[in-house]
DNA sequence: AGCACGCCGACT
DNA sequence: GTCGGCGTGCTC
């Protein structure tokens, strides 16, 4: 019946080119009912005992005996055949091991946890007759009854050869232990055993002084259904034992049922009922419906203005989901996955949300992930990872906010979330829907030659007009004598604004431009002693910190390479604004939003919610406000400084620059009140400004479009991004001439191989850094064994102090 | 990745 | 002579 099932082949839990392929195993008979495509297994490798995944069956061969699968982990594979194929797919695609992209899908918990451990082997006792470190190692053993391994060799005299040698002695056993991390939150619930007579009767028949027995006899003949220990505990008044002791006598019902922790706290939702569309509205949630019925894989590119709605379409859509049957996945960005957020979408479907974000303990997200799992719920939402949702009958995935540069994850492997996305819609018949204001350029280009759907939202809700947008011209300012952060025209709103007893939110743009220190006689900033990279100032605790290595030194009294004691603090952190603010217009209440203010739990919650209540006129921020936010007082939008990300290294710089001040003008005047944005810059002429500052949204994708075209950047090539570090200097430049000179051979036809050239950041943590950059053609088919060459590239840690990392972007 | 195996110099 | 270091090669 379950032959087919006798050979698995399963991808073991080591992530190196040479294990990355599928190992057969035999399956145990006993096994083979439980054993699916997507089962975690515990399997023999070698000497040692390993997780893996079953990835396929094999036919039957008799050839090599093959070794059996030890134990299969989980009563219900964690993944799906689609989900295993996937990881096949996105190892492939951003070069790394089929194993990495295995785990990538599954929560921490289930990653599994080595650990080795030596202990006296049960039959060993004459240590009296070894040598006296054996007979130290011997005794520790005894002491603690077991060691790690790594503990062990600190001991004096102790080597991995002694180890080796006691064991095979049968002296000392080292195992492994592979297992679960898992930790299931088990709840008591305890209810009555005995009908309700019966216990009554029970009750008086106890002793007089068992009083709280008793009692809780009383209680469950009243209440006979199972509720949680720690309920009847505080309903009673009785303790722990109490009850066991009933429960023990058979009167009681005692049992340990699995809980999920709730991350919610067991808050409620007001649920909210689907609101009526408006014409527009209608005809981009038909785009949706429409492909969603006929099955049909489809992407849906909605670039609706900011404030036009696109939630609503969003949770309608969802709900037209679900009533086929099937299921949806939402992504958020993780900086806008706020509680408001969640929310939302809570309201309109309840107990069939499960949420996904990084602030949950691995516990909660594997608890989430379980109801997505068993099907619990229906809709998942959560940033990034939550693409892979193990849905098995998806119907409409959603990314909000789709240009987000927080959909592309930084380790390996190192996946776009927006592609996975694309890819997995495909196995579905599914719909995509990417939802933004201000569409990444890959996407609106993908629109523009007709590769998926666009419908536009050019209305907001309500008809509420844009908010007008003042570009001012710093230099201006400076040659006019001002020298403080505040433009007059920003100063003069500021004012104007607070006198009506309106709100207004400033957004200081800190990427690369955050306070550091600099000497006024030499001109020199405090740079990182492991970094290429200016030191930061942080006021709190008076020091300078790296925001790459967290080298942290005290402020110095005189420049370290001229001696000058003109130091000053230049650049412009959230503190400082706030400082100047208090200084200029006293009085004014502000909220500061940043790292530092919203580190704790619940901190950002509840900062919004204070300044959603009026309790300040100004909240004040980096990048975590510019996104979502919606107070019906906020009418004035400042920018304090539009074009710091502008001079990166980046050729994504303009569209980031364009994209950050159409997301933050939208966050004014979304109600009655009309707003104002006053957006301050060194460089009003640049294109990305200009036309976001008059909503030239179309003329901006051209000009940027053509621009890319010119230059050959993505969408108009592939790249391959490869990022060398070593600590030595000259070893990173030989590694990169001999990886460019390696490569050259691959290259296919059109496509060019930049560098080696420093990195952005040239050093980090005392790694000199070096990029290699490779250009491919669009639609590259001839690959010439480039990727093959590039996975083999990705795997090499060389001399252990070379290491390689490869991003792959564009089509 | 680990962990064998195996080859080679340097200590009791 | 063994001890201990490090370079290959293999894991169903």
């Amino acid at each position: 019946m379950n032959d087919h099932k006798r050979v698995a082949r399963v991808f073991v839990d080591v992530p190196s080119q040479q294990t990355d392929r599928p190992f057969d195993y035999e399956v145990p008979t006993a096994m083979r009912d439980e054993v699916e495509v997507g089962s975690r297994v515990r399997v023999p490798f070698g000497p040692r005992k390993l997780l893996g995944y079953v990835v396929a069956f094999a036919p039957v061969s008799d050839a090599p005996r093959l070794k059996p699968i030890l134990e299969v982990l989980d009563l219900v594979p964690p993944l799906t055949p689609e989900l295993v194929s996937l990881a096949r797919w996105v190892a492939q695609q951003y070069l790394c091991p089929v194993i990495t992209a295995l785990h990538a899908m599954v929560p921490a918990v289930l990653k599994g946890r080595y650990q080795r451990i030596c202990r006296v082997h049960p039959d060993f006792a004459e240590e009296d007759l070894l040598p006296e470190h054996e007979r130290e190692l011997i005794r520790q053993l005894r002491e603690k009854g077991e060691m790690s391994p790594e503990q062990a060799l600190k001991l004096p005299r102790v080597s991995r050869f002694l180890l080796r040698r006691m064991a095979a002695d049968k002296r000392i056993i080292i195992e492994e232990r592979a297992g679960d991390r898992v930790t299931r939150k088990t709840v008591i619930w305890v209810g009555a055993a005995k009908t309700s007579e019966v216990l009554r009767r029970e009750a008086k028949a106890l002793p007089a002084q068992a009083r709280r027995q008793k009692e809780v006899l009383q209680y469950v003949a009243d209440h006979p259904d199972p509720i949680p220990l720690a309920q009847l505990l505080t309903e009673t008044g009785a303790v722990h034992a109490t009850v066991k002791r009933l429960a023990e006598k058979g009167l009681l019902t005692w049992e340990e049922r699995e809980e999920y922790r709730d991350p919610f706290g067991g808050r409620s939702f007001e649920r909210t009922e689907p609101l009526p569309l408006t014409p527009e509205q209608h005809q981009a949630y038909d785009a949706i419906a429409e492909p969603l019925k006929r099955r049909e894989p489809r992407t849906v590119l909605l670039h609706g203005v900011t404030g036009s709605g696109k939630t609503e379409i969003y949770l309608q859509a969802i709900t037209e989901t679900l009533n086929k049957g099937r299921q949806a996945i939402v992504l958020v960005p993780e900086i806008s996955l706020t509680p408001q957020m969640v929310r939302r979408f809570k309201g309109r479907f309840g107990d069939d949300v499960a949420v996904l974000h990084s602030g949950l303990s691995d516990g909660e997200r594997y608890d989430e992930w379980r109801k997505i799992r068993s099907g619990e719920v229906r809709v998942a939402i959560g940033a990034r990872s939550a693409v892979f949702a193990p849905f098995e009958n998806i119907g409409l995935i959603i990314i909000d906010e789709e240009h987000e540069s927080s959909y592309k994850q930084e380790e390996q492997p190192k996946y776009h979330a927006r592609l996975v996305a694309s890819k997995r819609i495909e196995a579905h018949g599914a719909v995509l829907v990417l939802g933004t204001a201000t569409p990444s350029v890959e996407s609106y280009y993908q629109a523009r030659t007709g590769k998926l759907e666009w419908v536009t939202l050019n209305q907001r809700v309500h008809g509420r007009p844009f908010p007008q947008v003042d570009v001012v011209d710093m230099r201006n300012e400076l040659r006019g004598g001002n020298r403080s952060i505040f433009s007059r025209p920003l100063k003069q709103a500021l004012m104007e604004c607070v006198d009506r007893g309106e709100q207004a939110v400033l957004f200081l743009n800190r990427r690369g431009y955050s306070t550091f220190v600099l000497c006024r006689d030499c001109g020199k900033t405090v740079e990182c002693p492991h970094c290429d990279i200016s030191l930061t100032y942080h006021r709190t605790n008076r020091t300078l910190r790296c925001h790459y290595c967290g080298h942290a030194e005290p402020v110095p009294q005189t420049c370290p390479s001229c001696g000058s004691s003109h130091i000053r603090y230049f650049g412009t952190g959230t503190q400082r604004v706030e400082e100047e603010l208090a200084r200029q217009l006293p009085g004014l209440r502000v909220i500061r939003m940043d790292v530092d203010t919203t580190n704790r739990k619940g901190a950002h919650e509840r900062l919004l919610t204070a300044f959603g209540e009026g309790k300040a006129d100004v909240l004040l921020g980096t990048q975590m406000i510019a996104k979502g936010l919606d107070f019906p007082k906020v009418t004035l939008v400042g920018v304090i400084a539009a074009d710091t990300m502008l001079h990166l290294p980046d050729y994504r710089a303009a569209e980031r620059t364009f994209q950050l001040l159409t997301q933050v003008s939208g966050r004014a005047g979304r109600h009655e009140r009309p707003g104002r944005v006053v957006v301050q810059t060194y460089t009003p002429e640049h294109y990305s400004i200009q036309m976001a500052a008059r909503y030239e949204t179309e003329p901006f994708y051209i000009q940027e479009c053509r621009l890319r075209k010119q230059h050959r950047y993505p969408p108009y090539c592939g790249l391959f991004t490869i990022l060398l570090s070593h600590t030595d200097k000259g070893a990173v430049m030989q590694a990169g001439m001999r990886t460019v000179r390696g490569l050259q051979p691959y290259m296919p036809e059109g496509a060019e191989i930049l560098g080696p050239v420093p990195a952005p950041i040239p050093r980090i943590k005392d790694r000199y850094r070096l990029q290699v950059m490779i250009k491919v053609p669009p639609h590259t088919d001839e690959w010439n064994g480039l990727t093959e060459k590039l996975r083999s590239l990705s795997f090499l840690l060389g001399d252990d102090e070379l290491r390689v990392s490869i991003d792959r972007e564009g089509i």
